[in-house]
DNA sequence: TTGCAAATGCAATATTGTTGCAAATAGCGG
DNA sequence: CCGCTATTTGCAACAATATTGCATTTGCAA
C-alpha cells in the first residue's frame, strides 16, 4: 500500500520518523511546501534537519522541489504532482500550486527536420484564486 | 531615441546616473542578471543601492524580475525580454539547448474564477536535429 | 535659484539556506 | 536478540541573498 513507510522502503532510504512525517505532510497538502510550511507544521522537528530531509526525499524521487515566485523553495510528493502528468495546467507562481483545467491537450507543432518530439506540455502561469485574493 | 535616460525619462522616473547604468547593464545584457551580476558589473555602486535601482526599474515597467533555479532574483530589460513573447520554444533534454518554433502561439483556455493568467507558453521537449544524430 | 520629493549611502537586520561535527539510530549480519 | 556501521539527527556557526531605518544628497520643476 501507500504509507509513507512503504514509499520510503521502497525508494531505498532509510525510514525515519522525520522523513515519515514530512512526507505525509508533503503528500498530504493541497499545494506545495516551503521549509517554513512544513515546520509550522511538525514544530518539534529541528530546521536543519527539515532541510535534509527534505534534500533527501527530493535525491530519492520522492519529492520534487520548485522556486516559487519569492525565491522560495517549494517542496511537492512526487505522486501528488504526477496526477497533473499529460494535462493541460495552470501553474500559480506565488504559492506553487498546480492545477488542472479543462482544455484540450495542445497539438504537437511541425518540428525542423531532424528535431524528435518527446513531450509537449502546456503551460499556463499566474495566480490562483486564493493568491489573487491574498495577495 | 533609445538611449537609458531616454528611456527612463519616458518612463517617468528621475534619470539618475546608477538607473542609467544599470539599465545600460540590463539592456546590452545577453541574459537576465542577478544582483550579484550587476555589482560585478558596476563595482562603485552601493549594493543597496542596487537593489533599489533594479526594484525601481521594475516599479516603472522598464525591467521584469523573475527567479532563477537556485531561488535568486534575476532581471531583464523589457525591451529586450519582449522579442521572445509569445514564441514557442522546443528545449532539447539532451543538450539543453532553446530553439524558437515557426508556431502559432496557444491561445489561452478558459480559466476558472478568480484566477488570473500571466503568462502562457508551449513547452515542446525532446532532442535537437543534431543531439538526435550523435545520440 | 530654491524647495522638496525622490534617490543614495551606510549600518543594521531579516530571511533563507548550508556546513561541520558529535551524538543517536535504522537496518543489517550474526 | 545483539552489536556493528553507515546514515541520520541535533546543535551551533556560518553564508548568501534581500530588506529596513535614517541621515545626506540630488534631480528637477516652479
Amino acid at each position: 500500500m501507500g504509507t509513507a513507510a512503504d514509499l520510503l522502503r521502497s525508494a531505498g532510504v532509510k525510514v525515519t520518523p522525520g522523513r515519515q512525517r514530512v512526507l505525509d505532510a508533503l503528500c498530504s497538502a493541497s499545494q506545495a511546501l516551503s521549509h517554513a510550511d512544513v515546520e509550522a507544521l511538525l514544530p518539534d522537528a529541528d530546521r536543519v534537519t527539515l532541510y535534509r530531509v527534505l534534500d533527501s526525499l527530493v535525491a530519492c524521487g520522492l519529492a520534487l522541489k520548485a522556486v516559487d515566485a519569492r525565491g522560495v523553495f517549494r517542496f511537492s510528493a512526487s505522486a501528488v504532482q504526477r496526477q497533473h502528468e499529460g494535462h493541460v495546467h495552470f501553474r500559480c507562481t506565488d504559492c506553487g500550486g498546480v492545477f488542472c483545467l479543462e482544455a484540450a491537450p495542445p497539438s504537437p507543432p511541425q518540428l525542423p527536420h531532424g528535431f524528435r518530439l518527446a513531450e509537449i506540455a502546456l503551460d499556463v502561469r499566474g495566480t490562483c484564486a486564493n493568491c489573487s485574493r491574498t495577495g
